[in-house]
RNA sequence: GAGCCUGUAGCUCAAUGGCAGAGCGCCACACUGUGGAUGUGGAUGGGGUGGGUUCGAAGCCCAUCAGGCUCCCCA
């Protein structure tokens, strides 16, 4: 036995399987991406490493990153996320597109980081974005979207809820307190990981930003003052939309979603498990109304989100969520039962396939109970049998494994009984 | 980039430093034209990898790889 080459770390394998989940996800993505009329868009895997020297932090580029040099000497980078290249596409051809965009993408990334549950350094993200229109609505939109899916996933608005938070709120508040301008982002990040520090110890991190005790008081009440959205004119109008559209029930107010990045303008969401094991987001998004600019274009007014495929999967998972595998996809095993009635099975199957069902053929004489086995563990629910004696009188016999019924009929009328035991569940 | 835990049959896991095991799964037969259920029997391991200590290592030590839990970071 030869050395076994292992995957590359943080990588998975797509056995049918798993497969089989990533397909659902993505004919879910899509499906709740279509339903608001997005478009499917994509862009290139590999991207010079410019396009994130010029946006991202320091840290993603030289440390989460997988950039090498080309055979020519260039610089290039497996894309950890899909923003800066719709940023670059949008800008590109910003005078023909016809806005607003709303465009959605689901796709591979990387990100050379260490490997945890719900973490890979390999990862599908959905992403889904409007640009050109700034309002509530707008916003109240991709949270409905982001919305649809979880329901359309089957998760309840008891385990899986997105929260929202407005960046303009909270500046505001912060002035309010009179937060020294240069603690702010410093703060962001505190309240962006509150839930998991001590109470003592964040009450010291906080005060060690330069922040006095009246401060950091006025500050805890108002991570506290869950209707604090109702001094805001925009998220008023936001909640009443996403009544209207009739996801409410999926989305509430939280003044401790801040998100940690820095292009976020406005409002921002993320949508959590409630009390599962995955303590990670599933999806989060905002406003980013100055990210065109940044990176060369007109000034435009944009919102989105994206969401991993890898968090998402697991919760599905351990849920009990995720629909049964189907091994196979053919409907019909058709048996063969020896060398001189080949022929014969191949036809059958053949007839099958041309009336539009997928048929699978056993192609090597075998005993009976390891074809049947076969079909049984391979999740096929029809088996026809084509031996000499069905052969002599014209006639198959099929069965439907699920129910044990069998029946016998002319070879004409293979296929639509066949068709009816299907239609009737099988 | 840092700390800690784990790695034994296909899977889930046992075994005071002293003969490597169980359940499930798999294969065969009972059932020579029919899957699942039941019964009986059977196969499978250079113990993640590489060194070391020891009369003797799955276990102890070192290194390394992978997974997991934190920190960090989260585009």
């Amino acid at each position: 036995m030869t050395r076994k080459i292992q995957a590359v770390k943080g990588t998975r394998e797509f056995y049918p399987e798993q497969m089989y989940l990533r397909n659902y996800l993505y004919e879910k993505v899509r499906a709740a991406s279509q339903a608001f009329g997005y478009q499917e868009w994509d862009a290139p895997f590999i991207e010079s490493l410019e396009l994130y020297a010029a946006k991202s932090g320091e840290e993603l580029v030289k440390r989460q990153s997988f950039t090498f040099q080309d055979r020519g000497g260039e610089y290039v980078t497996l894309r950890p996320e899909l923003t800066p290249s719709l940023a670059r596409m949008i800008a590109a051809r910003q005078n023909e597109l016809i806005f607003p965009v709303r465009w959605w993408s689901f796709g591979p990334c990387w990100r050379y980081e260490q490997p945890q549950k719900g973490r890979t350094r390999e990862f599908f993200q959905w992403n889904v974005d409007l640009l050109g229109v700034d309002t509530p609505e707008a916003d109240a939109e991709l949270i409905a979207v982001a919305a649809e899916f979880l329901r359309s996933v089957n998760l309840k608005p008891s385990q899986a809820s997105i929260q929202v938070n407005d960046r303009r709120l909270m500046e505001s508040e912060f002035n309010r307190l009179k937060l020294p301008a240069s603690s702010r982002l410093g703060l962001s990040n505190l309240i962006d990981r509150r839930s998991k520090t001590e109470p003592d110890q964040w009450d010291n991190d906080v005060l060690e930003l330069g922040v006095n005790q009246t401060q950091l008081s006025g500050l805890k009440e108002l991570l506290e003052d869950f209707s604090m959205w109702e001094k805001s004119e925009s998220l008023k109008r936001l909640f009443s939309a996403l009544d209207s559209i009739g996801v409410s029930e999926y989305v509430s107010f939280n003044p401790s979603v801040v998100r940690g990045l820095l292009y976020y303008t406005g409002t921002v969401f993320e949508a959590f498990e409630s009390g599962g094991s995955v303590r990670r987001s599933i999806l989060g998004g905002g406003r980013y109304d100055r990210l065109l600019e940044d990176v060369g274009g007109k000034p435009l007014s944009a919102v989105g989100f994206a969401m991993g495929d890898v968090v998402v999967g697991i919760i599905l998972q351990e849920a009990g969520l995720i629909p049964e595998f189907r091994a196979s996809t053919a409907s019909v095993l058709v048996t063969v039962y020896d060398q001189s009635s080949m022929t014969a099975s191949l036809m059958a199957a053949s007839e099958l396939r041309k009336a539009g069902i997928n048929t699978l053929v056993y192609n090597e004489p075998s005993k009976y109970p390891r074809q049947f086995k076969y079909a049984d563990r391979m999740k096929i629910p029809i088996v026809v049998v084509l031996g000499p004696e069905e052969i002599m009188r014209r006639n198959v016999t099929i069965k439907a494994l699920n129910s044990g019924e069998q029946v016998s009929c002319p070879a004409a009328d293979m296929v639509e009984k066949i068709r009816s035991m299907l239609a009737e569940g099988n």
